[in-house]
DNA sequence: TATGAATGAGGCTTCATTCAT
DNA sequence: AATGAATGAAGCCTCATTCAT
């Protein structure tokens, strides 16, 4: 199947990762709107027009980044979730799947590609309070506060640890704040 | 005549006025890339280079808009959580200031200004950890995720019945998601 | 006739030299076109407003300040040549004027200002000629020469020793530069 | 067919000319600070932005003009002086020189653009007391004062005759201004 | 008459997109 | 399909001048 494919598709298929990978680095250095195309294809060997054979604006270019994040990363984040048996082990596999992704090299994981995963954990909540592993809550209220919680860790460096950093994450949504009595 | 007479103070004071309530208006409707100045201008009585005399760029409106946001909405949203006597006190406070605020006519609570009272927040948990009010978590960790919940439920409408939400939100921090064995 | 001036009038001629010196100030730091009429009155008592009850323009006080220059310059700058009884006497004059003028603390003597004093020079020269202390060259020609070697030697600092720079300058022109056989 | 093809160089170097062009046409007529960018671009076939492609600024556009003008010029204007036997050999060349440069139908031969050849006037000069020339004048004021005089001149229509003007010129810095005893 | 804020035309420059090669 | 120059709309900001107090 890779062999057979044309010179001609492989080169495209190249190009367009050339430039989805540019963008990717320039939009998070600059933000969409500080970023220009230009910027894009000077990061890139390709010429300024070219740009237009593969995208047909700027705009177009992030949608195709953030399908692209969804894709890559939502399996990645939901990883172990549905298999949990305990509210305990579907909190830490939310936790350790952020803080690894967080760890990762190319570390490019945005709280704007975190937040790609935002609905799939609101479905997931809402599964694991049917099957009972969660206490009736509000699942999205539920999900934002764990994605917040994650990333504020990850932004403040607790990820240098994830196995504490997740141990600690955990025990804050399991047992809420409150001392026991 | 001299008393009575601030008239210019007044005008300049209401000019400015005029100029950051169009700005915080744009700002909201289009971003703050997507807006121009003229556009605030335009939203205002005012001739094109009169921003000018009162800011010295785009940039500077924002920094106002901000500081602005942060004096008025930081002790509104704070109010209450020194003299709470319990996490529940605590947790209740926040979570019905948020939704009051939310629900006021002028709701131009956005997400952005909920961060401006995000280092009040960490704070107060941290005294609040020290007075044996919480558990010792992380206390960023926590700040994050309880505006995130407050930000998630407001969006979607809860805030329509602030007290059910505050019960709902309040029992969600305290005691975790686990349910009893 | 100094005492008998009502004291709005003194107001309004101070007002008028502060305006002038500010703008002649503005004005050799900046260049016409790079000072602005703010500049001009920041470096002065006044309010923006102001300078227009004296000038109607920024242009109207460039008028103004040549003027002032040419009546304030041109005598001093003439002086002591219709008097010359030889050529000697006439360029030493010139050139002592000059180096004066330009050694003194205001300094503000541009080649601007120099230029103020052509038509005289020219006319002197005319005269000299008439007179025989000259050759029959052309009069705007050696005028011009004239200012040129001037200003270019003070601007130099040659001016620092007056009286050796002139003779250099005077021997320059009376002689030429051909060495005697 | 390539090797008949730099049709884009071609264009880009005419486009790099008709800006050129125009900018020293629009600064002649109005001056650098009075010129503006479009001012510049509407006196040739380019749209607004292309001025961009091919200077940063107003700025580089002049020092582009400077450039070429020196290019130009200068090895025109400082033609015969190097080779000059006597004094009068090298007033002669320098003046024909000037005054022809002014005759020249293009005329665009600016106080300023002679300016660009003071450097090279004030070597040549000092190389000429060196050999013996000249009396050992001040170089630069020298240089200075033959430039505004052939200035002057030229300004004034005498370049009509370059012959009898660069005579007359020749003398007055040959032998001075003072009449024989 | 002094004040200083208001005015608004217009300057320089950037940039997404098009187009001839 | 690739190239990279051309396009021109639009942005931010400055400044001479006017005007209400």
């Amino acid at each position: 199947m890779d062999a057979a494919l044309p010179r001609r598709q492989q080169v495209k298929r190249q190009n367009r990762r050339f430039i989805l990978e540019a963008a990717r680095k320039v939009f998070a250095e600059r933000g969409y709107d500080g970023a220009t195309v230009r910027d894009i294809i000077n990061a890139t060997p390709l010429a300024a027009g070219t740009f237009y054979n593969y995208f047909t604006s700027k705009e177009d270019v992030r949608r195709a980044l953030d399908a692209q994040t969804a894709e890559a990363l939502r399996p990645r984040l939901s990883e172990g979730r549905k298999e949990a048996a305990t509210a305990e082990e579907f909190l830490s596999a939310f936790f350790s799947a952020v803080f690894a992704l967080k760890a990762e090299p190319g570390g490019v994981l945005e709280k704007a590609d975190l937040q790609a995963g935002f609905e799939d954990l609101c479905a997931d909540i809402e599964a694991g309070i049917a099957r009972g592993l969660f206490l009736p809550v509000d699942a999205a209220a539920l999900a934002a506060a764990l994605l917040a919680a994650a990333d504020q860790m990850a932004e403040r460096g607790k990820a240098s640890d994830p196995a504490e950093a997740t141990a600690a994450a955990v025990l804050l949504f399991l047992r809420g704040v409150q001392p026991p009595i």
